[in-house]
RNA sequence: GGAGGGGUUCCCGAGCGGUCAAAGGGAGCAGACUGUAAAUCUGCCGGCUCUGCCUUCGAAGGUUCGAAUCCUUCCCCCUCCA
């Protein structure tokens, strides 16, 4: 094990807060693996890079020679976690909870190491808890100090409906960290309130409260909110290389910055440098491809990421048409077929009326030709051609009778 | 249990008998500009066999030539009192 110094300033790299920090270099003094908890909602299955800030610290772990416990919420996710909305979630059902789980857990060891990793549900302890239990459970806790959470309070203040047993959410996370005998456990910045229950149980269970360490929420490709797959502003980290490559490219220099900090592993000093070049003059899209080149190679290799690197600047900076478009073809009763039916069939817009909005607005091109006429009819020539509707959307479509 | 307020298109929110597919904002999409930047500007933003037609304003009925707007019942949410 390397010295506590060295592993307390890795630690700390990207965190927002440590809670107790003390507290936490006495445990590392212990010279023992330590019990590193985090929890996830197994409601979305895609893990995005957004969950990939606080992995790579759970991995930063696992190198110090320490054990993760891997949570996943089965239990809690039937009853959906509060945090940051404000209209009650819907439950999941178990079904559902128990799919996205195992998906979860297959995407969580492209980064951690399965032979420090332990997973574990938290229905196993849960499921026996019992009226009782969360009766003596709930009676840890007071109402007004569970409206001491923001969004709770906001929630009540607005007149908007809180359900009792969101309250019991804070609760059996917190419960958790008392079952899992946590030592640590990693959270996003929004978790602070949850993480501290943690340690308040712990106490009143008669453990040694766990040491709280949260991060930044990592911002999605808007640049403003969090990074979430119902806001659609994700970048998965199943998703192919070049679409990694992509979005990662079309997010705002001050944006880029941000994910270099959260998501590179690159050293503070070489990240201070590459700003630098800029002040100096560097031009940002040339530092942004590093970025995008770093995080395409972490997921799909370096050579996936300059394949991906080519095929953009091929796509975007030379105009040129993507190597790999969808090709398909269909099938057409009459002589000819009108445009706006056949980007519907071929699934490059949503609606009809949607095509025609869109040639209007002169975004539809077939073979390069920019079509004006939102009624033309496309003659049914079992011939291959390529569409395109806007900048991103290409088919090669052949129509036959 | 009592009194009151409210449910509108993806979200917030206006409309309160015809001129409403429904103001405004946000998100999203397209075009221009570009570094697929961001910002900005412009346009679009229910569907269709698209100068017209169809479906939508919590649900179901009703009044009316005509309803998101009025009435009835029901469902849901919130506030205050108990």
């Amino acid at each position: 094990m390397i010295d506590i110094a060295e592993a307390l300033e890795r630690i700390r790299r990207g965190a927002d807060e440590i809670l107790v920090e003390q507290e936490l270099v006495d445990l590392l003094k212990q010279k023992r693996p330590l019990r590193i908890k985090a929890g996830f909602d197994p409601t979305a299955p895609d893990i995005h890079l957004g969950h990939t800030v606080l992995l790579n610290k759970l991995k930063v772990f696992q190198d110090l020679g320490h054990q993760v416990l891997f949570l996943i919420g089965d239990f809690t996710g039937m009853i959906g976690d509060p945090t940051g909305r404000n209209v009650t979630r819907k439950p999941l059902t178990r079904e559902a909870v128990l799919e996205n789980a195992k998906s979860y857990q297959k995407q969580a060891f492209k980064i951690l190491d399965p032979d420090k990793t332990e997973i574990l549900f938290n229905s196993t302890w849960l499921d026996q808890l019992g009226s009782r239990g969360m009766i003596e459970l709930s009676a840890q806790y007071t109402v007004a100090r569970m409206l001491e959470r923001e969004d709770f309070k906001t929630r009540y203040r607005d007149g908007q409906a809180i359900a009792i047993h969101e309250f019991l959410y804070p609760l059996i996370q917190g419960y958790d960290s008392v079952a899992m005998k946590a030592d640590i456990e990693l959270g996003g910045t929004d978790q602070k309130f949850n993480l501290l229950m943690g340690r308040e149980l712990q106490k009143q269970y008669g453990q040694k409260p766990q040491v709280v360490i949260t991060f930044p929420l990592l911002e999605g490709l808007d640049g403003v909110q969090k990074m979430s797959k119902s806001l659609g502003n994700y970048i998965g980290i199943n998703e192919p290389p070049h679409e990694i490559f992509g979005k990662i490219m079309s997010i705002s220099d001050e944006l880029m910055w941000r994910y270099y900090d959260l998501l590179s592993f690159k050293s503070a000093v070489d990240i201070a440098t590459l700003k630098q070049s800029v002040v100096n003059g560097a031009n940002p899209r040339d530092i942004k491809v590093l970025l995008a080149e770093e995080i395409t190679a972490r997921f799909h290799g370096e050579q996936a990421a300059k394949n991906a690197q080519e095929g953009f600047v091929a796509q975007f900076q030379k105009h040129q048409k993507p190597e790999n478009m969808p090709e398909l073809s269909l099938k057409c009763d009459g002589l000819e077929i009108p445009i706006a039916n056949l980007l519907k069939q071929a699934q490059l817009v949503s609606s009809t009326s949607e095509a025609m909005r869109l040639i209007e607005q002169g975004a539809v091109r077939v073979d390069d030709v920019r079509i004006e006429d939102k009624g033309k009819l496309i003659a049914v020539d079992g011939q291959y051609h390529v569409y395109q509707v806007g900048k991103r959307s290409f088919a090669r479509i052949k129509i036959h009778g």
